[in-house]
DNA sequence: CAGCTAGTGTACTGTGCGTACAGTTCATTT
DNA sequence: AAATGAACTGTACGCACAGTACACTAGCTG
């Protein structure tokens, strides 16, 4: 047991040199991306509030977009848990609301800046769509799934269309800048797109 | 009759030095923007292809971003003719595909990179919308209004939530970096949203 | 304790934004 | 044609930040 032993630390496994580094990366990462935006985070910032100097962040990142698609992926991302109403009616309106809420936050606004930085670099890209907006993907198309089963809806269509189609006006609205939807809107948009996807047609 | 008299210039009012280093700028500003994206549009790379001193550049635009925001609207985004079909689904379809294919070319690549610049830049933000996204609004709830007037969709929505709709899926699929849509997918998207929001209802 | 791996600190290059300043060109007015 | 002011030029900055080089040190492991 060292100095630094803590509660946790005797339960879960000692951390190695490196993955202690990292994590003190990360968490000044998401930290100042918290605070100030992508624009704040600069190597140097990082440096300065984990202790770890630019020469190992750069052993363990190729850049700088990639530690900060890395901590937001990590830290600021982490809540994924899905509604579960019983109706797609009601799941797709909370999770439309919990999103609209997300990427209209501070920490939502980092994610817009991150996106669009890293279609320049298509590492950060890759790293961005596996670690994040996959599995997010991923979540939602738990919840179509759900409601094919239940009968809901057609059965027939992609889901990846079905997601883009109910959470796509939600996101262009947000990433074009003219903030979140009211509750009206949500409920709006939910209904009118299940409205035409439903599973008896005329 | 001056040395540089043209045709043109005899006929369109003289231009005046402002607006000549103004027309220089921009021109130069679109092309490395069209060629190389907003990355490769620095101020020093427009002075050398424009001809106009970098002091000059900064007495006509606050900062890089205004001047990148300024030369796409009037010189990549002209296109702004709407097509008339007679149908609401038609002008849609038609409409979705133009969209599609412009932002998935580079040059709407290059709009994605101002969306998210312009976030951390409160004047570009102000141009971008005032320049570009308000009209190209105006011209899609252009179409909806028509829509409206025939009686194909319902009347009470809201003119804004339903372009949301219509052009949001698109729009969040090319800014999350899944490519353009199939023309299949554009007719899935207009077909079920013009179901969900027909005038007819059940 | 020998040796390796991981991390440190300083100093450096390169690039790009935005500004200062002194001088020049152009258009207009008298 | 000379004068005047607005618009433009060129050079040289200061500054911030990305990313690298290099020589050095700390800490783990056998």
């Amino acid at each position: 047991m060292t100095v630094v032993g803590t509660i946790a630390s005797e339960v879960e496994p000692i951390p190695s040199r490196s993955s202690r580094t990292r994590r003190a990366v990360l968490d000044a990462t998401a930290a100042l991306m918290a605070e100030g935006g992508l624009a704040a985070t600069t190597i140097d910032a990082i440096r300065d509030r984990s202790g770890v100097s630019k020469t190992t962040i750069y052993k363990h990142w190729p850049n700088r977009l990639c530690v900060a698609v890395d901590a937001f992926a990590e830290r600021l991302a982490s809540d994924a848990s899905l509604p579960d109403t019983g109706t797609a009616r009601g799941d797709f309106c909370e999770q439309i609301r919990r999103v609209s809420a997300f990427y209209a936050s501070p920490v939502g606004s980092v994610f817009a800046q991150l996106l669009a930085s890293a279609r320049q670099d298509p590492v950060a890209s890759e790293l961005l769509q596996t670690r994040f907006l996959d599995s997010r993907q991923r979540g939602t198309e738990e919840l179509w799934n759900r409601a094919v089963a239940r009968g809901e809806v057609q059965k027939d269509i992609d889901p990846d269309l079905a997601m883009d189609l109910v959470f796509g006006p939600v996101m262009w609205r947000l990433l074009s800048g003219r903030g979140p939807l009211t509750e009206d809107d949500a409920d709006t948009i939910v209904n009118s797109v299940l409205n035409g996807l439903r599973a008896t047609t005329a």
